[in-house]
DNA sequence: AGGAGTTTGTGAACGTGGGAACAAACCGAG
DNA sequence: CTCGGTTTGTTCCCACGTTCACAAACTCCT
């Protein structure tokens, strides 16, 4: 244990972790609907696909949420990885760009049912303007600033073509957005305290491609 | 240097210097475009998003096509890490579920132009039979045993609800597909020598949420 | 031809993550 | 209350990935 900072709840959770909460969360949400009360490390493991080590590893960076010889409370765990994650709010969202991908993602439900708000839909081509995506006005981009200001925005979605990428990022980063989605095929600067998470659907299929070819190789 | 395997060319690229070929290469593709011949591994670097040292590792994997106190030939560089990802031939692709992401993937330009082939679409709503997404037809998902045997097919894509994606990874699986990627929120079981890569929206907002409340708690 | 300047390729140190294995803790039966 | 069975929380170790730092190799100028 290293000097803790100043916060008083100093956890520091892995990357690596961070990144399968989300997947246990849905597991034990699937479990929930079952009406399955408690679950063994090594039910919830094979439910979110990790073997049951990794995930006993990883809870207990939240704290001791089990029961020895029991195994954990399906509720209790629920709530408080959404607690940790910080799901249990309500979190705003603008997206920017609507094209095919910016349809879809604003008609996405899971958004909605874990905690994200979509409360702008923002294209710079006027011709979109005054148009009704899932229930939502699509706006003019220029509308950012202002939009953010007033429902206190904090996560931003670049859905728009490469080109414009780094400038929608550029302009949200200016306004006091801190956390961006970026599904632009392109790599975007940010400045330290901005995170950024990319999705990139050619990247993932090269990906496959490659191992793809090693196979046929043999 | 461990016992090689029975391959001639028994290279072992690191898992995560794949994930960042594809990165490079577009990143070479942006450099070519711009007409320029000669990058250095600083410039490569910058341009995506990595540290020159992790570049130079990476590439030093593939082979050494630079040259010291010069740098790399972007043509050159560029066709040996497409050769090397696979993306030199041309990949058919067959995508499960058209509904709205289904759309958008089909409709997605970046597929066509780095390699990959769109050869069927299917759903099995049979309302969508007949339709025409992208210049390509809709077609029953009982079709696909036939495509994938037709055109060698090896690459399917999941972009149906999550209660359907198991019964379509199995479908895929039986009929030959070794590389699935899905779209569907959920942990879906392949067996081994079938690659499965996930990407899931919801969990990318997740994770920034996380990193979101963090920041809010200073 | 030689030296100064530049840039690659790589060895070595460091940090993070994964998995096996086990002690600690709990339950229930008798 | 004790004992056997079960499951968590954690420690230890190994593999993988990242970064630093530098020798090797190349160009250009004099």
């Amino acid at each position: 244990m290293t000097a803790r900072s100043t916060s008083e709840t100093a956890r520091d959770i892995p990357e690596a972790t961070v990144a399968r909460l989300p997947v246990y969360l849905r597991a034990l949400n699937t479990l929930a609907d079952d009406e399955i009360r408690t679950c063994s490390s090594e039910d919830l493991a094979s439910a979110a696909g990790v073997n049951s080590a990794k995930l006993r590893k990883d809870l207990s960076y939240l704290g001791s949420y089990g029961t020895r010889g029991v195994g954990y409370d399906v509720d209790y765990l629920r709530y408080q990885i959404a607690r940790e994650i910080g799901v249990t709010q309500d979190w705003p969202v603008v997206i920017v760009g609507i094209g095919n991908l910016g349809h879809a993602l604003a008609n996405y439900s899971g958004f909605r049912s874990r905690g994200f708000h979509v409360v702008a839909l923002l294209d710079a081509d006027e011709r979109r303007h005054g148009e009704h995506v899932a229930g939502v006005l699509v706006r003019p981009f220029d509308d950012l600033e202002a939009i953010v200001a007033e429902q206190g925005v904090a996560i931003g979605v670049i859905a728009t073509p490469a080109a414009a990428a780094q400038d929608v990022a550029d302009r949200m980063v200016a306004c006091g957005i801190t956390s961006v989605l970026n599904f632009a095929p392109t790599v975007i600067a940010v400045p330290d305290g901005v995170d950024v998470r990319k999705v990139d659907l050619s990247i993932e299929l090269q990906i496959l491609a490659y191992h793809e070819q090693r196979k046929a190789q043999l």
